[in-house]
DNA sequence: GTCTATAACCCGATAGAC
DNA sequence: GTCTATCGGGTTATAGAC
């Protein structure tokens, strides 16, 4: 239908997937979803998981452009960049009566047992996360002790993160996910404060 | 075949889900891990769904004999009852190579849109969970300065749990989950020496 | 590259004998 | 309560014309 056809039925299965899961969503829904038919998606991809595969890339490639950027404009302290990385997932929330959440985590959490190039993007994307926060932490220099871990606290940020979206997701309320992160921040606020 | 039809149906679905997850066990695979046939299923239960309402209603139940008092077995201090908690969880992901994490945190975030019994079961588990912890830091008395939230801190407990098994199944590597504790355990400690 | 039709399969659930 | 056989429908994927 148009040279763009591929990049199409990605946004559809990237949409479909955060909204439904991987499972729940058919190769008929994405096809529907993207306007497009049978023969085209398999024409580009060799089956449903491929199509993942593709979304997984796309979430990874969009991290900084679609997920860093917006949520740093206008933000230059490193820490508070962290908390507002985290304010756009309560925005997501917030805005769908805490139905959506982190699309990568829910994926995570649906496949038990995925294939190793499944497990090893959706691995690349926490990966890409947890790097960019720690190297907040990082810049945040010396109001930070020395002795702090930076990566395990851009990991403990992830996993404050993913499970203040399970917990909210599954109360649909937002207390759950403003209470982890503001234990999080009261953490960050001593350990500001011991140096 | 016995009396206890119904208990091996739930407990064969139990494991399952907690080893596939919900939408990839199949009817099929609970008749065979139960040993019994369609009849029986659908004699005790209206459908699949109802039999996903009866594990986590086995869950539920099982909290405190099951996983509390099993966890807090010798381990009197209460702030080290939640690290002895939180431990039970590392025992599970590592003897499974971080593959079998928190079956409640799973189907949470599997069933994207579930029907409001499940829902609420599952809000049920989480809020059991966070309550027995809270209990744990109200025990803890004046260690904990008087302004702290006991229930957020519990809810706190709760993500870091969840976003740690979530990090480390995706991984394949304890790490994450051990991080995670580790950030938490911090946090606490800075807790105590402020009061 | 796109479209239609359909193959091959698995699913949850049911009917009805015992 | 238990067993067998099967229904009806949705699934991924393919075949083949255009």
């Amino acid at each position: 239908m148009g040279p763009d056809t591929k990049e199409r039925i990605v946004y559809a299965a990237m949409t479909l997937f955060a909204r439904k899961g991987y499972g729940s969503t058919s190769v008929a829904d994405i096809l529907h979803e993207a306007g497009v038919h049978a023969g085209s998606l398999y024409h580009f991809f060799p089956g449903k998981q491929d199509v993942l595969l593709a979304v997984l890339d796309a979430y990874r490639q969009g991290l900084r452009p679609m997920l860093l950027e917006p949520s740093w404009k206008g933000v230059d302290d490193p820490i508070e960049r962290v908390f507002a990385l985290l304010e756009r997932y309560r925005a997501l929330l917030a805005s769908s009566q805490c139905t959506y959440g982190c699309p990568i985590g829910s994926i995570a959490l649906e496949l038990h047992e995925p294939d190793p190039p499944v497990r090893e993007l959706l691995a690349a994307n926490f990966e890409g996360w947890i790097s960019a926060v720690e190297s907040c932490f990082i810049e945040a220099g010396d109001r930070l002790g020395a002795g702090v871990d930076r990566r395990a606290l851009a990991g403990f940020a992830l996993t404050t993160m993913e499970g203040g979206v399970m917990l909210s997701r599954t109360e649909r309320t937002i207390d759950g996910f403003d209470g982890a992160v503001r234990m999080f921040r009261d953490y960050l606020d001593h350990l500001e404060a011991a140096v």
